[in-house]
DNA sequence: GTACAGTCTGAAACGCGTTTCAGAGCAAGT
DNA sequence: ACTTGCTCTGAAACGCGTTTCAGACTGTAC
């Protein structure tokens, strides 16, 4: 495989020149120009990413880490990440974490290694301080609240966001009100059961689901549910996947929504509307995209931002 | 940041032994090893992976290339992948083609540049004949059928998997039997009408529903279908989100499951069976590990494979 | 006592593109 | 006539870890 200097040989040139004109820059004469092309040609020249990267110092790749690859939560925020990346010729090397703090650090120690020039993480178990300690070799950036000043953040309130599902809720005339949740101890569902306990006048510990992440745990919950005694009349959903499976198995059960339960999502996936869900839309696609921005112009010496976004209300039939 | 010459320095040695140390080369001395350690742990060294990929020529990477990366029914083939990648200590990069076509050949122009060791291609539209024109830059898998000697293969004869589905219906009494499939001129697609035509006595073309990929789809053809007059008493679907998608609709609509329309879908996804739906299990995830493993040995001198895998019928409650 | 094998060490070359710096040549400006 | 400022060119250094090769040394074998 020919290289730079085979070629500045065969074209007689110096390797400067030829280097001049793969970054076409202008201090090159037309003949030198042409002879150097002519020889890319004939000698089947082509750029070796690696010494580029070597010696710019730059990868032109993040490192996205996440929990679950096949998660459909994550799919529109990578789908913002991977449309954006495209613009500007990065490139993404995903990292699924399946929740490991392990996992998390071996991808932050991608950015250690210059393995690649910054982090998103779309979720993380890591502390701050920790990741903090990680900022110093390149830029961060996270979906989630909190962050201090070094790393940015482009996140939904959710304390915000779940405010304003439960006011749609009481605008609906429902006063019962039960919320089912990812993790229990992540950051975002303490913040949603802060906003449950403050906001509705009837909370109750026990119509606090947690533990539920997928729509096969929607499933299980329809039949727990039905199983309760004193049922809340609404249930809003931390996960469209969850309320889907919910409201599926219902419906297999001829359960009518929202007259016997009223459903009420979080994310606005065009899966869920396809179903008719009711839910509060969150700009993940936005997000994504708005992260590897971030994370792009901090690599070239912007200051970090935090961008705390809100959720809309997008009618459904399960309300 | 201090390098590998600077700790020779440090520790009063050669960087040819500083990088025996580092290899865990034996043949350095006790003392001269714990010179070196020390050296790197008051200096804070970092091996620069960069480096070591230009010096080795083994980026330690594959390009993994696929439509969507939120579409749920590569979900299974990524996991697989990166499980295997783990194991090897490698980094997948993602990327997304949207079917299109110079998004296929950027893909591969990473292994042209030596940004990526191999390329595994979940789907393509690229031919085999243009695909062998980069095999001389690296191993490449596909998880598609009919590739060449030079390119490995790790997938589903889609042929034979519908010729077992539809005998499958057969089996259970259906007669009258309609296909759902996904684009209309994919090699599997034109592999699946084939079966349906040769197996099934009362194939009509007009049985046969093509463009269908999402769940949504799905939706979609859940109302085209009831519009229909003269409709099959069953449905083998190519993908279980569209058939997720039209049994919801159906269900919503109070329509009979298997009585009036009996489901069978493809794929085996967990979400499929959450919902009861009867479906052709397709080991994807596997196929996700064995196409790493397949280009991960070839990058090494392995020759290429080509693996067909069959389905297994997995009964749920829609047949 | 002589070979041979194994252990340990480091200089130099290698992978390859970019960047810095010095210098030559030439035209425009005063 | 002299300065200033482009335009063009290339040698050398740089980024940094690995590998090859040659050589020194020690120990065992015959």
């Amino acid at each position: 495989m020919a290289n730079i200097r085979d070629i500045a040989k065969y074209a007689d040139v110096s390797v400067t020149t030829v280097s001049r004109v793969l970054n076409e820059h202008p201090y090159v004469s037309k003949e030198k120009r042409e002879r150097v092309r002519q020889a890319m040609a004939e000698l089947g020249y082509l750029r070796n990413q690696q010494a580029l990267t070597l010696s710019t110092g730059r990868t032109q790749r993040f490192v996205v880490v996440l929990p679950y690859l096949d998660h459909p939560y994550y799919g529109l925020f990578v789908n913002g990440l991977a449309k954006a990346a495209l613009q500007r010729d990065y490139r993404l090397v995903m990292w699924q974490t399946e929740y490991q703090l392990d996992q998390e650090r071996q991808a932050l120690d991608l950015l250690k290694h210059r393995e690649v020039d910054g982090a998103i993480l779309l979720s993380h178990t890591m502390s701050f301080d920790e990741m903090e300690m990680y900022r110093q070799f390149g830029p961060i950036a996270v979906a989630t609240v909190g962050a201090p000043e070094t790393i940015s953040s482009v996140h939904v309130d959710h304390y915000a966001a779940f405010v304003a599902g439960l006011n749609v809720l009481a605008q609906a005339g429902y006063i019962e009100i039960g919320i089912v949740l990812s993790r229990q101890d992540s950051p975002s569902s303490i913040a949603r059961q802060q906003a449950y306990f403050d906001e509705v006048e009837l909370a109750r510990e026990r119509w606090v689901w947690t533990g539920y992440l997928t729509s096969e745990d929607g499933i299980r919950l329809a039949d727990e549910f039905l199983r309760q005694q004193e049922r809340p009349r609404a249930l809003f959903f931390s996960s469209d996947y969850v309320a889907l499976g919910f409201l599926g198995e219902l419906r297999r059960r001829c359960v009518r929504i929202p007259d016997e339960v009223a459903i009420l999502g979080f994310d606005g996936h065009p899966i869920g509307q396809a179903f008719g869900l009711s839910t509060m839309y969150s700009p993940n696609e936005d997000i994504g995209r708005t992260l590897f921005d971030v994370t792009f112009e901090e690599m070239n010496g912007a200051t970090s931002i935090t961008n705390s976004l809100t959720v809309t209300y997008l009618p459904g039939t399960t309300l």
